[in-house]
Parts: C-alpha cells; sequence; structure tokens
DNA sequence: CTGTAGACTGTCGTCGACA
DNA sequence: TTGTCGACGACAGTCTACA
C-alpha cells in the first residue's frame, strides 16, 4: 500500500482552537453538522473534521462556512489563537 | 496544453479583496514581499499570486502570514468583504 | 447526529529560473 | 522588486457508506 488516498489526518494543534470555537458558534446557534454543512454548501463529514482539528480550510471554504454560520468572517476567526 | 501541472490560476473575484488587504497591510509596514515571505515563512510567489486574487490560502498559511506581517489573525482577514 | 474510512479530482505550496 | 512559469509532492474537498 503507501497509496495514501483520503487524506485522514490526526488533529493537528495547530488547528485545534480554531476548531473548537467553530463547534462552539454552531452549539450556540442550535444548529447540527449536516444543517451548517448544508447551508455553507460544504461536505459534513468535512465539518466534522473541522471541529475535530483535523481540517485545514481554504480561504475560501472559512467564507462559506462564516454564511453557513451566519456570522461575519471576523467573528469566525475571532478565537483565542 | 492540458497538463496543468503548477498551479497559476487567474484571478478569482472572491480572493482579490484579500489580497488588496494584504498588499495594503505589507506596504503600511514599508516591507517587500520577500522580507514578508522569509518572515512568515512561506514562498515568495505564492505570497505574490495571494495579493493578486490568484491563490486560495489554507488556515495555516494565514497564521504564518499574520505573522510576516506582525498583526493578528483578526487584522489579517479584516478586509470589506 | 456524529465520526471516520476509502477513493478520486483538483489545487495548495514549494523550488528554481527568468523577464 | 515583483510576476509568472514548469514541475511535483502533498493535501483540500467531495461522495458514498457504515458504525
Amino acid at each position: 500500500m503507501l497509496l495514501m488516498s483520503g487524506r485522514r489526518p490526526n488533529t493537528t494543534p495547530e488547528l485545534e482552537p480554531f476548531g473548537l470555537h467553530i463547534r462552539a458558534l454552531r452549539k450556540a446557534a442550535n444548529l447540527s453538522q449536516e444543517e451548517v454543512a448544508h447551508r455553507a454548501e460544504m461536505d459534513r463529514g468535512y465539518l466534522s473534521g473541522i471541529e475535530n482539528g483535523k481540517r485545514n480550510p481554504t480561504l475560501t471554504q472559512l467564507l462559506k462556512l462564516a454564511k453557513g454560520l451566519e456570522v461575519n468572517l471576523v467573528d469566525l476567526i475571532n478565537y483565542g489563537e
């Protein structure tokens, strides 16, 4: 093997706080991952990966996510760092 | 012709305002692309692509860029939208 | 409802080079 | 100093499916 297809990295320390923040925003809005993913027009499994700090989203994905959570981009990335 | 290797997309409307903002921040600090890229530990040519709205950086790249420009993440992405 | 696995396409991100 | 090109490895992002 060594085919390494579907990216499934372990939790990345750098991305973890962001993921927790996204989850907090979603919970605060009382939405399921599926609902947010649908509104953001992104994959539900991918959103799960983001919340768990396993994915490294691009700027365009962040824009979609902000839309899905109905917050502006600044609030989306305004976590502790 | 149709081999499409080294990513060299045309300007993406979605990414353009962000690029202009990054350029403004860099100019305000009186830095060259090379200096910022070095401090951010990223490729200079790639930074050029970002400023021109041709690249779609990931969250980790944004974190690096904030470091290179010596601003926090919020200021980095706080452009008009 | 959520997490994760497999498979696939397309792009990210780097390096070296040249205008 | 900046933009862009070629090549290439690695990963983003999607879809189906199952616990």
